[in-house]
RNA sequence: GACCCCAUCGUCUAGUGGUUAGGACACCGCCCUCUCAAGGCGGGAACGGGGGUUCAAGUCCCCCUGGGGUCGCCA
């Protein structure tokens, strides 16, 4: 079976290079029928692990992914990790370094100062004297001095280190007893049975060193998948300053969780030439194997252009949904569907959406200087208030193409074109001159209110003059 | 600096020795048009450089250059 994790460490939220990494492990898990684990990486003491963790389940809840079993956290298993350092000493695969941090200072600068790679120099490695006092030891581990590890990862292909430049006794468990990150992690995903290990290529160099751990601890050795990073637009690794690194930061810009899935996934992946993927099919087409071996830079143009594919295509229901995170609920406008297929093809973002859809149900307030300046002049409110007249005579219009009819007629009657008249009445119902199609326009906001606000903008403009 | 990874339009990518090097975003032009969009049609735009191997190289090999990552008692 193949299991897979996501195993972040708790910073507070999840960023969308993570999110990336446990969209691949996600898929590939559920693609193969497997398990998809989640595991917080906080031996760090300090941070708060609950909050983050939570922080995590809510972006995922956001996008829909779903992870199997509970959610481990390294801060409860020190014990379980503990024991493992203790079998490493008694079977004299690691041993107590008393080098105090000054002495690992002092050892670096000189290392540096010689052009050296900075490395531990194993001075305690076959220690037997008696060790100096007043020092809490840290616990290393015995890595191989010379030869090669090598292993064959699932993006880069095989993957060789030499032992002498890459690896040294490094440290398992710190001074105050605390493990450290490259022990516990092979620990942890040997123990959860992590069978594929798919994470940022950041991690790439090191894996040799968790190799060590593996085999000195006989564990099998998972099959690395190593994703390349996401870059800024200036080819950088993305970092917060590019903004909206968090997850959670693109709801509140408007984006769709579809978008943002589909965006990552085509980041670094493909399937021929196929652009938009459903979550269904990201499962049927999904391998780490076919991700790009090489880095690709975020480009918001293309984020931005899924949303507003998602905008048109999702169902009315679904928006009407998305709507109500802004603050705008017309789930029970009686013209609800006809204001989303009004608007949804103008619409780039949900957050543009709802105000959009505001601008509709409710009455203008104030009215767009410029457009007033431009559109208003001349004879412009004669023909509105003829307009308006027209309007009164009838009992009602009931819809789009009813009030199209009855507009086409009466400028006809009046040898006016559309053009003459579409902006006021554009003015009059939305405060501006920009909005869909007048005719579905009046239509939603509905005869009588109609006459309301033409009526509302006559008496603006008169009051002005 | 050492080690590792990477290299096709501005960006995301297709390409697995023989292609007019394809698609998408963005950009530009035209059409449609009651505004703004959307949509339709069209356009410009790439194999980093140098050596090999081969009848044939974007595709294989080497070097260079450029970019990225890692070198913690952080994860």
């Amino acid at each position: 079976m193949i299991v897979t994790r996501f195993a972040p460490s708790p910073t507070g939220y999840l960023h969308i290079g993570g999110l990336r990494t446990a969209l691949y492990s996600f898929l590939w898990a559920r693609r193969n029928g497997g398990k998809f684990l989640l595991r917080i990486e906080d031996t760090d003491l300090a941070r708060n692990s609950k909050e983050a963790a939570e922080a995590i389940v809510e972006a995922f809840k956001w996008v829909g992914l779903t992870h199997d079993g509970d959610i481990l956290y390294q801060s409860e298993r020190f014990d379980i990790y503990k024991s493992y350092v203790q079998k490493l000493l008694d079977t004299g695969k690691a041993y107590k370094c008393y080098m105090s941090k000054e002495e690992l200072d002092a050892l670096r600068v000189e290392q540096m100062a010689k052009k050296e790679r900075t490395r531990y120099d194993g001075r305690y490695r076959d220690f037997t004297g008696t060790p100096p006092l007043g020092v809490e030891p840290v616990i290393r581990i015995k890595a191989p001095l010379d030869g090669q590890i090598s292993f064959v990862d699932g993006v880069k292909g095989e993957v060789t280190f030499n032992a002498k430049d890459m690896l040294d006794d490094f440290i398992i468990a710190r001074s105050d007893g605390t493990p450290t990150y490259n022990f516990v992690v092979t620990i942890d995903d040997a123990l959860m049975g992590v069978t594929e290990v798919i994470r940022g290529d950041d991690h790439l160099s090191n894996t040799p060193k968790q190799i060590v751990v593996y085999e000195a601890l006989g564990f099998k050795i998972p099959r690395f998948h190593h994703v390349p990073m996401i870059l800024n637009p200036e080819g950088k690794k993305l970092s917060k300053r590019d903004g909206a690194t968090d997850v959670m930061e693109y709801q509140k810009e408007g984006y769709l969780s579809e978008t943002l899935l589909n965006f990552l996934i085509r980041l670094g992946w493909s399937h021929g030439d196929q652009e938009i993927f459903s979550l269904e099919e990201m499962q049927a087409f999904f391998d780490p194997c076919d991700i790009n071996k090489s880095a690709s830079a975020y480009n918001k143009e293309k984020l931005l252009w899924l949303n507003t594919h998602y905008i048109k295509t999702l169902p009315a229901e679904r928006l009407i949904k998305e709507l109500k995170f802004f603050g705008v609920d017309i789930s029970l406008h009686n013209k609800k569907i006809e204001i989303i297929d009004a608007l949804r093809e103008r619409a780039k973002t949900i957050k543009e959406f709802a105000a959009m859809v505001e601008q509709i149900i409710t009455v203008p307030q104030a009215y767009d200087e410029g457009a007033v300046a431009k559109f208003l002049s001349g004879n412009a409110m004669d023909i509105l208030e003829m307009y308006l007249q027209a309007l009164h005579k009838e009992s009602t219009i009931e819809n789009a193409s009813a009030f199209e009819q009855f507009t086409k007629a009466f400028l006809e009657e009046k040898g006016l074109k559309l053009k003459d008249l579409a902006q006021s009445i554009r003015i009059a119902m939305v405060g501006s001159a920009v909005s869909p199609s007048i005719f579905e326009i009046l239509a939603i906001i509905g005869y009588d209110k109609v006459k309301q606000r033409i009526q509302k903008l006559i008496s603006y403009k008169r009051s002005l003059s």
